[in-house]
DNA sequence: TATTGTTATACTCTATAACTATA
DNA sequence: TATAGTTATAGAGTATAACAATA
């Protein structure tokens, strides 16, 4: 069997492994009601940030970021609020937020089959791997 | 630091090693002119098929088989042609196609960072681990 | 002039539903 | 009636461009 062939192979699995860890990060968050990238949003917002540095984090444009903002916003999850410098939009987790946040963690943590499927050690040479290859 | 944030961790740089190597993938075939999902199907046609295999290979729905055969068709790259079963439409790499298939495997070949960081070792380990986490 | 955020628009990948021709 | 393919449509995720306000 060629060399190329097996490695193009060994690329597709890990393109299907990471769909099926998005498909379990879906399934996760569909029943609280959110969209992926809301629920994304949710779990960076570790503490208030400009939408700027959101948008940086989740390796998005920040026009998406208006969108996203808008339906968290909408779900009373976050409150836009200016900051001192007046451009920048302050995003903050409200207390609703904040609990749906550690729900979502919850679930998404429950669903991941890097916890369900590999042991300790197996996730660290996996890591590894997956740093080498990102370079 | 937490086990479970760890593991998200891993899950994290999982999709993005994959979104990698989606984008090594696309910047192989777009100066060719073919879209991500065209080329993907004429790398799987190494024979002729009818629709209805090929869309069993991509994992997709027939419909979008469709979509693709005719970007391929209006291409040059294959033909249609019924089968025995009248209803059945078979895929076939006309002499072009077959030469932009090769093209499009040794650029995609090229790029693939699957093959440009990792060993033959650390191959053989990812892909058993891959092969775990899809269970 | 450069940057933050917004709006409007559009693109890519993909699925669903309704349809046709054949089996 | 079930299956292969087609058509039209829709939805998710995301980007681009033009713009307003502020720096």
């Amino acid at each position: 069997m060629d060399d190329i062939e097996a490695t193009r192979e060994i690329a597709v699995r890990l393109v299907r492994a990471a769909n099926a860890v998005k498909a379990d990060f879906a399934d996760a968050v569909a029943p609280l009601g959110l969209s992926v990238p809301s629920a994304r949003a949710l779990l960076l917002l570790d503490e208030p940030m400009p939408m700027r540095v959101l948008s940086d984090r989740l390796t998005c444009d920040q026009s998406y970021i208006t969108r996203i903002a808008d339906e968290l916003e909408e779900r009373g999850l976050i409150t836009r609020a200016p900051g001192e410098d007046r451009r920048v939009q302050i995003l903050k987790l409200t207390r609703t937020g904040t609990r749906m946040r550690r729900t979502v963690f919850a679930a998404v943590s429950e669903t991941n089959r890097v916890a369900l499927r590999l042991d300790a050690s197996d996730r660290a040479e996996l890591d590894a791997l997956l740093v080498r290859l990102l370079g």
